[in-house]
DNA sequence: ATCTTTTCAGACCAAATGGTCTGTTTTAAA
DNA sequence: TTTAAAACAGACCATTTGGTCTGAAAAGAT
């Protein structure tokens, strides 16, 4: 299994799925065996982002998720390959939004909605955010590849989008690496610091006001600051 | 030992300490003891902030602190000693920037000053930085009520500071709390995410250049963003 | 209904790891 | 130089934990 290859597996598309009569010999079997497997895994990674790799025991996720420790090693070889394989389909929704960045659009608009959407997924997926961090902040020793590879030429392409509005005089001259990267660090922090947040203010995201509050705040500071030349 | 108590301990400054002659008795051992003690904190927080509590092997700590484990032993009764003594030295370093919010000076050097040590805080403390950002991330099982208790007080207090400014008229409206985390979210983001932004950009806040580069941009969208009324 | 394959559980194992016990060496004070 | 206390090391221990082995229960296909 290689680090670059983050395909989401077992989710097969059935053609069709016949209600009631008999399908392909084995598809309820497959069917149970991959629901259960993905339920296996929604609880994982709940116990990992919670208390990291090495913190966290199987006999937990096996608890959590109210299996046995035996079973658990049944649907998963080891432990590592149940983290490895959250840790792939994480990756997959987590560049979803940035494809939205595109030359011909109005620079206001992609960005409020990047924001938007960014922000919506550290209200939706906190914890898958949070392992990400983990697994980055303890050197990203699984996912260094990937960074240096496909996020590398991923953020490239998109810096030229956001060049060409800067030579078209769409918005201030800003280094378009470090743009992205005060839009992912002020969303992320909303679910990797939701502690310190919550202490804090005593709301969430999932707190609709909090979250619209906050990502206009977000967009405004961010737009505002990048509007034309010069005051 | 309380989680508010955030003294630091063993640096009990010495009266004048002659050079050669006899001191107090003990002095010399003393010292000699308090310097190792701060020299396996040292390498310690080095380990911790690389593999998080749990992944980090009391022999692995006392392997880079080139001494046995009985020794480290000697000095530290335990492993969880050993890792709330480290956070307690954090915090205290951590909040010494915010105390320069003060209400008579102007908003644009307050915020530019405070942008730019934190961005010193994150080139020059990342591990400790990141072991904070784990701390908080696993729930802040620790420092949970210290903050909810002193950092919120503190930032309740600061508050009032940039709610003066808007009041004033000398920056546009925004909730003051939004803007602070926006600060320490993207400055905090090259020491957290030190090995992604690596990965991308191939530099480092150690890299002179870069580091102003950033704390410019930092500073510029955060100035411009908040500037008086509406374009 | 039967039978074969899949699914699951309990007992068990070996390695890792936090921590202790005993005794030796080093060091500073006298 | 002596001596008592401090600093240190190696063997050892108990618990935790990832993972296996054997066999029983469940379930789909016929």
């Amino acid at each position: 299994m290689t680090k670059a290859d983050i395909s989401l597996k077992g989710t097969k598309v059935q053609p069709l799925k016949k209600p009631r009569t008999e399908l392909e010999p084995g598809a309820r079997r497959r069917k149970k065996f991959d629901d259960k497997r993905q339920f296996i895994l929604e609880t994982a990674l709940s116990v990992f982002s919670k208390y990291g790799f090495h913190g966290t025991t199987i006999e937990q996720i096996a608890n959590s998720a109210d299996i046995s420790k035996t079973n658990l090693f049944y649907y998963f070889s080891n432990k590592e390959e149940l983290y490895l394989t959250i840790l792939e389909n994480i990756l997959n929704d987590w560049l979803k939004p940035i494809t939205i960045f595109e030359e011909v659009d109005d620079p206001e608009d992609v960005l409020k909605n990047y924001i938007r959407l960014k922000l919506e997924l550290s209200r939706d997926q906190p914890e898958a955010s949070r392992l990400f961090c983990l697994e980055i902040i303890q050197g990203a020793p699984i996912l260094k590849g990937y960074l240096e590879n496909e996020l590398k030429s991923i953020l490239q392409d998109k810096s030229k989008v956001i060049e060409s509005w800067v030579s078209k005089g769409k918005i201030k001259p800003i280094n378009p690496i470090q743009l992205i990267f005060f839009i992912w660090s002020t969303t992320q922090h909303f679910a990797d610091f939701n502690v310190q947040v919550k202490a804090i203010t005593g709301k969430d995201l999932s707190n609709k006001k909090f979250f619209e509050e906050t990502c206009s705040a977000i967009q405004q500071l961010i737009i505002d600051g990048l509007k034309r030349p010069r005051l």
